[in-house]
DNA sequence: TATGAATGAGATTTCATTCAT
DNA sequence: CATGAATGAAATCTCATTCAT
């Protein structure tokens, strides 16, 4: 009598258990056996629900990025109608929420980063993120300035965010979310100053 | 008599060596077989120069490190008496040139930035860099404000600083060394905005 | 379910291959490949089981020594209220019983024997093995004579066995089981003589 | 202007040397480095001097049964005439003299007596050293003793004085050569009771 | 004569994956 | 569905030997 139904709580299972182990012992170190004993399963298992480490690696990656993007959305729904400066304040606010980022997911995070340059499929997923983050930025950043002052500042603050949060995740004393948080609102402001005259009228574009 | 002294023109080979392999295939797949071959000589002199991979690794490392270091210093050279603008700016300029790091040493900064998080002797030498840069920003920005204005603003421009090269680096495009400095500059500028009160006293250049 | 329960028998599957190989070529040329292809098996399942070669080093000696007590004890079992010369005796016989000492056994003690002075770990081993044949003998002479002549009596016992062991193993014959044991046993009633007075009255065999 | 006549200087050396390498860390860890180290010399010239590490490891044990035979022979020399009881003694302490062996040449010798079960040239030297033992006491005892009882008596005295040495050698505190020699002796009283009646007249030969 | 340099074979160990049960 | 067993490829490191100088 198989249980039947496994595979989603397997899947999800295996995919928290590798962050757990990337966090302990780094990607390099992160052999199946090791994450599949954090899962409390055993090594063979991996091949059968992914095919092999490098999908449970994809998986996992997919996984941090939907949790990022699922965090940026969230907040961003309570907004129908908010200002571009809510609307970037609450993409700024999801990028340093990263759901459990503080917490296994950064340093996995950190380590797909680098892996993700000799990585076809990493290298897609990561930019597709980058790409994400960015575009949302412009976007927003447009309903205020021309184009070329929007794209600038979409660069501009999508790599103070990065920046924070990479320098934030490298330093032994880990992120300091508020502070981060505080640094690019502050930089934020910077952008705004002399773009945000009449805004309150302006028509939003969830 | 030996032919003698082959020593330091090896240990340069390897290091140089190793940054290619990383550069080409990454840090989980450069093999000493692989770094060896780069620089034409067999496996075995690694472990008779450097101890062993991690001995080679870490030199490389520190021969990064050292460039970048000496990228900036060299332009400060040249800056005795200069206005904190000035330094600053030769700090921006300093990093963005990172002496051959738009080329093999790029990915490999980035490798060795993932796998510091748990490798302790490369965690030492990436934070002395880390606080380095800190440190240096911070000098020149108290040198025009207040100690709490000052720290964030060096903790700004530090994250804008490696956000700009991160994301650079990470894009299909790769880095596009003018625009990330003149983002950087902008940046600068900002934070700078209202303090260079009585800065036109000293202008020179050694 | 998997097939379970092979941890015992690949144990003792490998250490009889351990001392096949070193029986056929020497410790110094015992190579994990080779010992795992005596026992028909892969190499890695060596490090799987006894977490590498010294691992199952050790564990070989603690056999062959295991083997050795045994081979005493069982002996002795069959003596409960035995005289001293009847213990004693069982010793000897046992010593060059050695089990499968006649076998690829007897290369693989001397080898551990020159092995064991640079080893911590089949030092103790070695050592804790000498110091009970020791004991074992000297506790018996004690029951018949003071102790100085009884520690002597034990020394030099002790070292005939030993000796007449090395002699035979090294002899392009092999060791001459049953002359091995006469002298050892002629020299035990050199030793004997004069102490044996009141000794008619326990003579029994469980 | 090449050093002429260096060749026995630089092979007494490396024999000294690799002694000393063993006696530190053993045959299996003498490397052709650490013995050239010990001499103060390249590894290289090993290859020179004696074609390969195995013609050292060879001329190594050719001098200490040299050394041994000479210890043997020299205080036999001076006992031209003697009794069968001098003779024997004095192979007996020559055998506990062993010149150096006590120091760096014991463990050489254990590991050499090991090695020689699988290496053809050693095999040889080791067992032209037993025989000689073996025959010098044989000779001895025939003069006092019919055929049969001299071979088990010479055995006997070979097995104690090896065994002797062996359990010394490989003992924690080292070879008691006093003690050693004590026991020997005794054992060599005992084998010779009853018979050296009128030996004072027999004719010696050397 | 002797050295520093360099090689390449070989040994151990690790690890992702497969498979029968 | 899941496991323990096992493999074999690959990676690192060691070391005896060779060679030009």
């Amino acid at each position: 009598m198989p249980k039947t139904g496994m595979e989603p709580i397997r899947r999800s299972q295996l995919i928290q258990a590798t962050m757990a182990a990337i966090d302990e012992v780094g990607l390099a170190d992160a052999t199946v056996m090791r994450i599949a004993r954090h899962a409390g399963v055993s090594a063979g298992i991996i091949s059968h629900y992914f095919g092999g480490k490098d999908g449970l690696l994809e998986a996992t990656m997919r996984q941090i990025l939907s949790d990022l993007g699922e965090a940026v959305a969230q907040r961003r729904r309570q907004l129908v109608n908010g200002s571009p400066r809510e609307h970037i304040g609450a993409i700024i606010d999801g990028n340093f929420d990263r759901s459990q980022i503080i917490g296994p997911a950064a340093k996995t995070w950190l380590a797909f980063w680098a892996s993700s340059m000799h990585k076809a499929q990493l290298q897609r997923l990561q930019h597709v993120n980058d790409q994400r983050l960015y575009s949302n930025l412009c976007c927003q950043f447009r309903r205020l300035m021309p184009h070329e002052e929007a794209r600038d500042a979409a660069r501009g603050l999508a790599a103070m965010i990065d920046g924070l949060w990479l320098r934030g995740t490298l330093s032994p004393e880990g992120l300091d979310t508020e502070r981060a948080r505080r640094l690019a609102h502050a930089y934020l402001d910077q952008l705004l100053t002399g773009y945000e005259t009449s805004l309150a009228s302006t028509k939003e574009t969830a």
